[in-house]
DNA sequence: TATTGTTATACTCTATAACTATA
DNA sequence: TATAGTTATAGAGTATAACAATA
């Protein structure tokens, strides 16, 4: 790896972690964590998971799937159940209202976002664009 | 902005929010945090700043700039010393080790990153490369 | 009055360790 | 013994509100 290599790292490092504090930062108040949004999705997207399928997904510690769990059923937006063949297991299957939920969520947190790339031109924005895929494949590594 | 555009925009956030949360994870006990080095990075680079200046440049609300400084304060890696000119502001300043420490924690705080990225196909760091300036910009507007 | 920095306080998110129930 | 989930606890990082000193 070259020196360059070394120091567009540490740049994609730096940008990556101010983006992200701010992108949590500007979230409204009432609405889903990012973690939990990212469960909600999976859920109403593949139907029922067990906790700890979840959390190997999100990358967390099983006690950490848990409280973000806990939070969705609270709201109702997610459902527990005893797994049909192991006793130590339970599912987590999104309710009903959980689809909406999730489009609205999405629209709302990513207003921030969609805003500030009004302020890019149309070659960052492709640049952007074409690297989605790649942070999306580096983030689940 | 297309639907295309929408779905790319909730990826975006969503990859950065989980390599975000990874990176923070990954990072050895007695290194710096991402602000700290971030902070220390600058006042290596540009010399004295005021606090203030400090927490408008890392978008932090001034209190969490106070703890940031303190932090590097206590590991003598700044110095903090009244401003010339305004007796309400202070300078704070790198000291000399704070050059060397730079250096080691970014290598350090990279090597996670660094080594997930050899995953990569050529096209897929391309893109990223490509991509760096972007989100640098990105996270500091 | 307005601004700068700080202190006091609280919240969110995640982690590790220890516990319970089941395999 | 090993595994799944939970509970208890702690820590990092940031925020808002209130305060002191200075402009």
């Amino acid at each position: 790896m070259s020196e360059a290599d070394r120091a567009a790292v540490a740049v994609l490092r730096a940008s990556v972690l101010k983006l992200g504090r701010r992108l949590r930062n500007q979230r409204a108040d009432e609405s889903l964590s990012p973690t939990q949004l990212s469960v909600l999705t999976i859920l109403v997207a593949r139907g029922a998971m067990t906790p700890g399928e979840l959390a190997r997904h999100e990358k967390v510690q099983p006690p950490s799937m848990t409280r973000v769990i806990a939070g969705l059923e609270e709201r109702g937006l997610v459902r527990r159940d005893p797994h049909p063949e192991d006793r130590r297991q339970i599912t987590v299957t999104a309710t009903e209202p959980a689809a909406e939920v999730v489009a609205e969520s999405r629209k709302l947190g990513n207003a921030w976002l969609a805003a500030h790339l009004e302020a890019l031109s149309d070659e960052e924005l492709a640049a952007l664009r074409a690297a989605v895929p790649v942070l999306e494949r580096l983030a689940q590594l």
